[in-house]
DNA sequence: AATTCCGGAGAACAGTTGTTAACTGCATGG
DNA sequence: CCATGCAGTTAACAACTGTTCTCCGGAATT
């Protein structure tokens, strides 16, 4: 479907990738909304009227960076609420994933962390949109599983959100500790396990 | 022990509080790292010098900020956490009190969750800390109550940590929630006192 | 081979920013 | 009542911002 595109489109697309790489990298220190066109121009070595080649604003580029940090992600969400296994070992698997993930791409952890709650309204949609996209798929893996025979779809739907909730405040709790010491993240790990697993006892008993 | 401000000490913290105002205004569409202090004196009415009078910098005025919205509300806290009732009862009387504070006081609750993870350091370990203060009142309030006999003090920062996100993510979710319908705010108070009576089950079988 | 398309460069625009310095007028303490 | 202190003003600074228009060179199309 997709034939080798021409060195001009490679070449567009190297470009936009080296802005969202350069922004990307400038935002560890401040706000999307602080952010100016000319500063990650400058950062990629490009004349600042390049930018416009490629987003509209800079609230555009926050939006592909939205999709960048959360979109291939689905994928790796479904697969581990949908593996077999006892609940503890989900979970400590989950607070695995988590940690590795946020060890190998901090600065998007950081991004969708800081812009959730952000300035800048469409980047705060954008959001919005990928986290309930994962609480819904969430859910529906969750009702596969006949240990939720009983369970509303309301209900499968506010677990869903907790649980996705968690996973954000224990990525940003890893991220907190990244410069720390190998103890301080061995304790949030624990923490952040804990924490699930008490969310783990209440739905167990949830009903009844 | 304070004998009445002369006039010329009133009329500083007449313009200061004018400052920080002003500041809270600005900062409902845009993060604290964009905040430029000419904007800020702008809006008071005076001259961008009179800025320093007050504070060295946009993110110190941040930093005082994050006192005024959170540094009354420990009491607010100690006071619904350590009532007597039933559990579900302190549950809905807890919610109901988010719901009132976001409705009375948004622009404090946009700004703190807003700043929690935003570009400034010394404003978001200044958030971390007060926050940090509430999970251990709350934990003490706890641990005053037989409830809790067995258990350790690292499960109960736990679990008062875990409380006091939830009281967090429950005032973001409200705040989305301000300007909808008045049944989707009723939505969302029976949501969060529904994941908030999950994780009370959760407590309730903690042990053994 | 000729023509169109288009990513990027360059220069210029009016506005904005933080910060400095030297000032004014008035409440305060002696 | 007079001298000091200090909140707020005015003016000026170099540096920066987003945006528009015009242009260039090379890939893509015919």
């Amino acid at each position: 479907m997709s034939h080798t595109l021409g060195i001009r489109q490679a070449q567009k697309q190297k470009t936009r990738q080296a802005l969202l790489d350069a922004a990307l990298g400038l935002l560890e220190e401040q706000s999307l909304s602080s952010l100016g066109l000319r500063e990650v121009t400058r950062a990629v070595g490009v004349a600042p009227t390049a930018f416009y080649r490629h987003f509209r604003s800079t609230a555009d580029l926050g939006v592909a960076l939205v999709e960048e940090a959360l979109g291939s992600l689905h994928p790796m969400i479904e697969d581990t609420v949908s593996t077999a296994g006892d609940s503890d070992e989900r979970i400590v698997r989950a607070v695995e994933l988590i940690a590795r993930h946020v060890g190998t791409h901090p600065a998007h952890v950081r991004f969708i962390a800081r812009e959730r709650h952000g300035g800048v309204q469409p980047v705060r949609d954008a959001i919005r949109e990928q986290l309930a996209r994962f609480a819904e798929e969430v859910g529906h893996a969750l009702s596969e599983h006949p240990e939720y025979a009983g369970w509303s779809e309301d209900d499968l739907l506010m677990l869903a959100g907790l649980y996705v909730d968690h996973m954000l405040m224990a990525a940003s709790a890893f991220l907190e500790a990244l410069d720390g010491s190998e103890a301080e993240r061995e304790r949030v790990a624990r923490m952040a396990s804990r924490q699930m697993r008490l969310i783990s006892i209440g739905r167990r008993h949830w009903l009844g």
